[in-house]
DNA sequence: TTGAAAGCGGTACCAG
DNA sequence: CTGGTACCGCTTTCAA
């Protein structure tokens, strides 16, 4: 069963194909009434879909947007889809979603894969700081592009992020505060933006207040439960007299969690843990767990409005960076010391 | 910048257009070897991709398979995703996921969306029965298509689903064999393939063991964890002397867990929770939750394997209907009750 | 081994 | 108000 094309509605209706080109695209001035009637009939029949192929090879607009998430399993990313989305279809744009998996070459076939196809813009989540390779691509592709939680080393480029370094500073005070000093520290790979913004957060804090700074009290890992499982098992073996850890974020965190509790030990009493992100999990774990939200269906949505802005042209006048507030979830999984 | 074309490779090159494609397709045969290397020489510096549209637009296919799942934010789907993504990208095929966001309306357009571009196939997990007006556009519509995680009513469609009618009968048996016969259901919206085979599950499991059905034992209401906590809260208004109660998937069940704990009772002393679907946070909630395991991911990768059969035309002989096991996994949130 | 040219399904400009 | 037609960027015969 062949596809409709634009010439069998123009034969049925007898007529050319540039008076159906004007009504399906409703540029009807200068179409009668009445072969405009017909046609839109002959359309609903034969379910006539124009080629969006065909139009985007001579419009060279397709009105679709490529996002790239470094994993679609981390709770984080499918919120901040939903707000990319919902503010793109607001303006009639689709979204293509590819998940990385957490892979730089995965990234790197995505990004070729976007441009290769009529995308009108990329809004990219890149998990680690962007490869030569990738630089490259970025470099000589002339489509709009926004960098969503992370910001790169490129003169000019638009992005959205969290001020990863007061998040991370303001909950190592928290912890401080809350008579904590030996304060490990479970971070993802350091060559993410927002990975190593955290870390300096970390340790600018500690320094602030005092802290000396132990390499023993800091592991690093992946992002996944799993890893911060993995990871927590490591840090207990160097991290002598620990009383709280800091996690990357809220996966980790968790499986810091399981990991003590495997261990027969028990948060927060025995030892603190918070995350980062305030995924949804972090509620419903126990005790519940101590966070930094991070705005982040707004912060797609803001991501969403800019690419637009820039795809339509009205961006001259865009801010490079739009940067978001953390805010502090304090809930049950921080102990206080007392003095 | 204008994107570079097959065009200025071939003025640049001094050749005509048809052999820079054809050793840009790798269809070198008849291709003098210099010329070959002084092409690919200039591709590099031009960073030259050829454009999928106009590609697509002459070859017709696209190695795109088009994905419309019911709601990201359910991690469910993510799994499922990457299943098929991870099979697909095995095949040199890439996935544009569609997120319907528990919308038919949404699904509509998506399906149309997914018709006007040149993917190859849909790989479709509608959340409710399938409107006529969607069941139209399938109909007329000649793209390769399979139904995953339901079983719509079309003759000859091709389907990956789970036996759901066995996975709830052995849940409420299992209730059962463990003491229970006040058992509430929280369905979901019963015009789905699979809430309403649960459903019918549950109603079998309890008549075959001579338990009357009692409509106050069941709440119907949406698939988010906010709905099981509303739901769980109309349910304990009607339902009397209930001793457990079988949600429809995990997410509802997390819901309900809250609001009874919320309402100073426990999970299982007071009431037995189960869930369905075996998601993550089911192990991390506490207490852990028992519910049944669907092989989301394999589904996902069966299913992939399915539409790329029939996409490549190796697909006369595939089975319409590809099921399933489910298998229970029992932890913490249910009580058995002694006679 | 290479080139010319006919489309693929549309859009948009120019005529009539 | 409508039709003819030149592309868009690429693939694919058919000839040379």
């Amino acid at each position: 069963m062949m596809k409709i094309t634009i010439k069998d509605i123009a034969e049925k209706a007898n007529v050319s194909v540039a008076t159906v080109s004007r009504v399906v695209n409703n540029k009807s001035k200068g179409v009668g009434e009445d072969t405009r009637k017909r046609i839109l009939e002959l359309v609903e029949e034969y379910n006539y879909q124009p080629s969006a192929v065909a139009r985007g090879l001579v419009t060279k607009k397709s009105k679709i947007i490529g996002l790239i998430i470094p994993d679609l399993t981390n709770p984080f990313y499918p919120k901040m889809a939903k707000g990319i989305e919902d503010e793109a279809s607001k303006h009639g744009y689709n979204i293509i979603l590819c998940d990385g998996n957490n892979s730089m070459d995965k990234e790197a076939a995505y990004l070729d894969f976007l441009g290769e196809h009529y995308v009108c813009g990329i809004i990219y989540n890149n998990f680690k700081n962007i490869s030569d390779t990738i630089l490259n691509k970025i470099l000589k592709s002339s489509l709009p592009l926004v960098f969503i939680d992370s910001k790169p080393e490129i003169k000019g480029c638009k992005c959205v992020y969290l001020d990863n370094h007061k998040a991370m500073y303001d909950m190592i005070e928290y912890l401080i505060h809350n008579g904590h000093r030996r304060i490990g520290f479970m971070t993802g790979p350091l060559d993410s933006y927002s990975i190593n913004e955290r870390y300096k957060g970390y340790l600018k804090a500690l320094e602030d207040n005092g802290i000396a700074i132990d390499s023993d009290l800091v592991v690093q890992g992946e992002y996944a439960i799993k890893d911060g499982y993995d990871a927590m098992e490591r840090l207990l073996e160097t991290g002598t007299d620990m009383t709280a850890v800091a996690c990357c974020n809220d996966l980790m965190a968790i499986g810091a969690m399981e990991k003590i509790e495997e261990l027969g030990m028990c948060v927060p009493e025995d030892i603190s843990v918070v995350g980062f992100d305030n995924i949804e999990m972090t509620r419903l774990v126990r005790p519940k767990l101590t966070t930094v939200a991070q705005p982040i269906y707004d912060m797609g949505r803001e991501a969403a409005r800019m690419i637009i802005n820039i795809i339509e042209g009205h961006g001259k006048h865009t801010q490079d960076n739009l940067v978001f507030e953390p805010s502090l979830v304090i809930r049950d999984s921080v102990k206080k010391i007392e003095k």
